[in-house]
DNA sequence: ACGGTAGTGGACGCCTGCGTCCGTTTAGCT
DNA sequence: AGCTAAACGGACGCAGGCGTCCACTACCGT
């Protein structure tokens, strides 16, 4: 896809995905497409050419998010106390989400749009399902658990707001810990 | 306030709050004044006049859910078991938030500036605080609990999206349910 | 070095929401 | 019934975001 483009045109698709990471994550997803533009010091026209709709912009932006989030979900997998793993995969994904503002709207919003993304989704929750399970049999995870919880407690703390970054993840760290008291047996 | 208010007025005015609810708690905080105008059956300046900006007219608007708050706070105060009020609050709160979908918004970023309200959320947390110090003295909460911790629950609850009210109150009420489980000692 | 073409960005028109003005209507008192 | 002031609402101008067009620029192959 970006193959074909000139050098100074592939220079220009990169400030402008950089600047959009920046901008999304500070100041959430409600930002002038313009704002990007000139943040990364590329005219309106520029911007419509390479990304059509925010969505588009959007998915790419967040496309390393995307992989930072299976690679915490196989890391718990890949853990010998699944109950532990699953708490390092709970505590993590709240920060992550509670570091970047726009991040959780563009998941939720944007996702039935984006259907390559939607697979990868698909295999995250699998792989969780398997950890719930293997979690649940060694008896520290409670049995009434179910998926849902977990996607309500990443939606939930998706709700959490903040004047500043910081106070945003100290307040997902401390409701992370609520829920992980709320899954244990 | 609404003494000196000629007859037809005061009509208006009511009518205008009572379609500021029904669009507050259906669509949320951002919908044009217009609209809320002409639901009420009124032109713009009639609804400027009375209410000059927004939160002025959420203010209004939300009296009752504040009182409605307060009546679930003083009674969870009054439940002969502490532990089993705190819990109503809890439930009964997250429930509240959820049915009205822009209560929860209009309550966070209208405060700073309602300096009547501030006094009546200081009594209500103070009430609160009561209650969680009577609850952990029974045994039943968590010993390390601090009232920023329901807060931060009440946060959360209002992050929960849904396409109906009715799956907005499921999410709410299974979540409230986890959040109890969490603060249980 | 130069021509052709991909690429650029300023400028334009459109739309939506905002807050206010003013000519008209109507309640309420006599 | 008639008068007056309160109340109304359509209409206006403003501001900001959106998406697109087109005259200009600069990369790249020869």
């Amino acid at each position: 896809m970006t193959r074909n483009l000139r050098s100074d045109a592939l220079d220009n698709r990169q400030r402008i995905l950089e600047a959009a990471r920046t901008i999304f994550a500070t100041d959430g997803m409600d930002v002038p497409m313009r704002e990007i533009a000139r943040r990364a010091g590329v005219g309106p026209a520029t911007l419509y050419r390479r990304f059509p709709t925010k969505q588009a912009l959007a998915t790419e932006a967040f496309a390393e998010q995307m992989d930072a989030c299976h690679v915490i979900v196989d890391e718990g997998l890949a853990d010998p106390d699944p109950w532990h793993g699953l708490c390092l995969v709970i505590e993590k994904l709240c920060e992550l989400h509670a570091r970047d503002r726009g991040y959780t709207t563009a998941f939720t919003t944007a996702f039935p749009h984006a259907v390559d993304l939607a697979a990868k989704r698909e295999a995250a929750l699998a792989s969780l399902a398997e950890l719930s399970r293997r979690a649940k049999s060694t008896g520290h995870l409670r049995s009434d658990f179910v998926l849902d919880d977990l996607i309500l407690i990443l939606m939930a703390n998706g709700g959490l707001h903040a004047t500043s970054t910081h106070a945003r993840v100290a307040a997902s760290r401390r409701f992370a810990a609520l829920a992980i008291q709320a899954f244990r047996a």
